[in-house]
DNA sequence: CGTATTTGACCTGCGC
DNA sequence: GCGCAGGTCAAATACG
């Protein structure tokens, strides 16, 4: 009897043990508590952890079990009586020994049996999923189509250029910033496009796959126009072809279909005008880095450096050398309030196929300057606040009459005369901070007075914001603004964001406060309301936005292999290589308004010991332009370059790869 | 030696 | 027309 104590004891033990590599929250009593039953005990564990299993894979399509996963977990206890019984027929043998070890063979085969049927279940999951998404594809293509319809109609219309600046005749100064809006496709598809993405919410659950299809569509959706309707440039024809068949060529930039649409529509020299005006928007990204520039995966060769007024620090100007004729240019410099920020200011499109590194950048940028196109475009009466909340983000386009106050005297980047949006990266300032930069997204105008009453400020909400309560957002329905976006696409950001600790810094609150403060305004003028739902339903954007997010928040998207892309998700990955294909609609010349800022919640980009350090000291662009603000609190989807430390941002040259 | 960077000169646009 | 500032060019230089 004693013999049979011992062995217990050592059971015991050993499931202890056991339990204490499943869960580490076993407590002391629970143990003692197995001492007579710790059979069950065990097989009520293993069981737990089976179901655990079954919650968990549905997640993971792909089948990519995680090594530490839960699944291998259980694989390993599994195996762990199995030991125990060979121990106990060796060592001992008692009869109790016996009905013991068959007893675990039993339960053994319990839980194979149970987690076959939950493999069995997760398949049938994938297999319905793989149908949905099938489907889904199939619809949107359908929508597509349609589509297409409609935007080869109105291309072939003579009248299509008036009839486009119609809506915003004060524009006639360029006409061709009016047509390259018009290109991207919001104004006329406006409803078609709002149309397919009410379709794709409707019809999916994984936001992952719409944003995939929305940005695949998208992009064939422009490449499709260049081949069809237009005698495209040299440069952007045979790119846009080639980055359709090459699912491996995703543009983040597809700034090229946008000089495509303006080809189809106008004249050599009307083509000559909107080349200029692509060539003067402008995307700027602010992101804390300690080194030079940051790594955004295209590579450059620097041409130039300045002194640029109101900035001691140089401004570096580069050029994008991954194809000899590639027109886009980046400025890179220091933010003159806080040198842990470097301010990356992009222009032109890139007329060649991206690296997948550089996807995640150009998507940003793309998407932020879709936003700004679109905004500035449809936005007639800027008197107004519209805010739209799309996938969980939310977009806010304010009165410039408030949001100045918000803006800094100095610009250190992007001359006023170009429309620029930004994207601030940058970790949230401090509460304290008399700027309200580092959460809000502003924009400022150029002098050019059509845009003075104008301003477009774009607000990223965090995901923990979105998640935990819509309602409490500063910019949505607390500010009484207009929400646009599916709710069903909300659970993605949550997952998404919420998963990494992607979390709104506890700092806009100063800014959430005056947003509340300010009348809500909800007459919105029809363009307005049409702007944010062009921009809300722009799937390019969405999808670009997505990825990018994805790209910062999940360790980055598809490329980054630069930084500690190491994403704890895995599903992220997958997400993250699919949007790594598509193609976003770029930065088109449609810079009718001016400047805008997006702002996101917590921005590790590039340096992350500087994000770790300088949380505080940030005092925000100073430049006129907007901001957007994205932060990632995790890894950085560009990283930066490794290269020695120089104040001077300009002072090395960047390697993407 | 080839390539990238540096840096002063030059060009252009804009305001006065 | 002049000056200023932004932007670009290209020779000189640095680097691998």
């Amino acid at each position: 009897m004693e013999k049979q104590r011992a062995m217990e004891e050592a059971l015991r033990i050993r499931s202890d043990h056991q339990q204490q590599h499943r869960s580490h929250g076993i407590d002391e009593e629970e143990k003692r508590l197995i001492d007579s039953d710790h059979h069950a005990h065990d097989n009520k564990e293993d069981e737990t952890v089976v179901k655990t299993i079954g919650n968990k894979r549905p997640y993971s399509e792909s089948n990519d079990v995680n090594p530490s996963s839960p699944k291998q977990k259980h694989l390993s206890t599994k195996q762990e009586p199995v030991v125990v019984s060979n121990m106990e027929k060796s060592t001992m043998e008692f009869d109790h020994t016996k009905v013991s070890s068959s007893c675990q063979k039993k339960e053994e085969d319990d839980q194979l049996e149970s987690a076959r049927a939950e493999m069995g279940e997760v398949r049938e999951e994938n297999q319905r999923l793989k149908i949905y998404l099938n489907r889904i594809m199939k619809d949107y293509k359908t929508l597509q189509m349609q589509f297409y319809g409609i935007v080869q109609q109105e291309a072939t219309k003579p009248t299509t250029d008036h009839s486009s600046n119609d809506h915003h005749q004060e524009m006639e100064e360029e006409p061709s910033d009016d047509l390259v809006s018009l290109s991207l496709g919001r104004s006329s598809s406006d409803s078609k496009k709002h149309e397919d993405q009410k379709n794709k919410t409707t019809h999916s659950h994984d936001d992952q796959d719409k944003g995939l299809t929305l940005g695949l569509d998208y992009r064939k959706f422009e490449a499709s126009k260049s081949s069809d309707e237009t005698q495209p440039l040299p440069n952007p024809s045979p790119e846009n072809s080639s980055e359709d068949q090459a699912p491996k060529e995703e543009a983040g930039e597809t700034w090229p279909p946008s000089k495509v649409l303006k080809m189809m529509k106008s004249s050599g020299e009307d083509v000559i005008l909107q080349q200029n005006a692509v060539k003067k928007a402008r995307v700027s990204v602010r992101a804390r880095c300690d080194t030079p520039t940051m790594n955004d995966g295209c590579q450059w060769r620097k041409y130039g450096q300045k002194i640029s007024k109101g900035n001691p620090c140089p401004r570096a100007y580069y050029r994008c050398t991954v194809a000899p004729s590639c027109p886009v240019r980046k400025q890179v410099q220091r933010c003159a309030e806080d040198m842990s920020i470097l301010i990356t200011t992009y222009e032109g499109n890139h007329n060649h196929p991206l690296a997948v590194s550089a996807t995640a950048m150009a998507s940003t940028t793309s998407a932020a300057a879709s936003m700004l196109l679109s905004g500035s475009s449809s936005s007639s009466h800027p008197a107004s606040s519209t805010a739209a909340n799309l996938h969980g983000l939310n977009f806010y386009l304010s009165d410039n009459s408030k949001t100045k106050q918000f803006y800094l005297p100095n610009s250190s980047l992007s001359a006023p005369s170009h429309p620029t949006i930004t994207l601030d990266l940058t970790t949230a300032p401090s509460s304290s901070s008399s700027s309200h930069y580092g959460r809000f997204a502003t924009a400022n105008y150029p002098p050019n007075p059509r845009y003075n009453s104008s301003t477009t400020s774009l607000n990223f909400g965090s995901s923990s914001e979105i998640s935990s309560n819509n309602n409490s957002m500063p910019w949505g329905s607390t500010t009484g603004l207009l929400s646009y976006g599916s709710t069903t696409t909300q659970p993605f950001i949550k997952n998404q964001i919420g998963s990494l600790n992607l979390a709104r810094q506890q700092q806009q609150q100063p800014m959430e406060s005056y947003m509340q403060q300010q009348p809500p305004k909800n007459n919105l003028p029809d363009p307005i309301a049409a702007a944010t739902k062009a921009i809300t339903a722009d799937p390019s954007f969405q999808s670009a936005l997505a990825a990018a997010l994805t790209s910062i928040i999940g360790g980055g998207g598809g490329a980054n292999h630069l930084v500690g892309g190491g994403d704890n998700n895995n599903n992220n990955f997958g997400q993250k290589l699919k949007w790594g294909d598509q193609k976003f609609p770029a930065l088109s010349s449609g810079y009718t308004s001016p400047q805008a800022v997006m702002k996101g919640s917590n921005t590790n980009i590039g340096c992350a010991s500087s994000f770790l350090n300088n949380s505080s000291a940030t005092t925000n662009s100073t430049q006129p332009g907007s901001m957007i603000f994205l932060q990632p609190a995790a890894s950085l989807p560009f990283s930066t370059s490794n290269k020695s430390s120089s104040s001077s941002p300009g002072d090395h040259k960047e390697q993407s790869h």
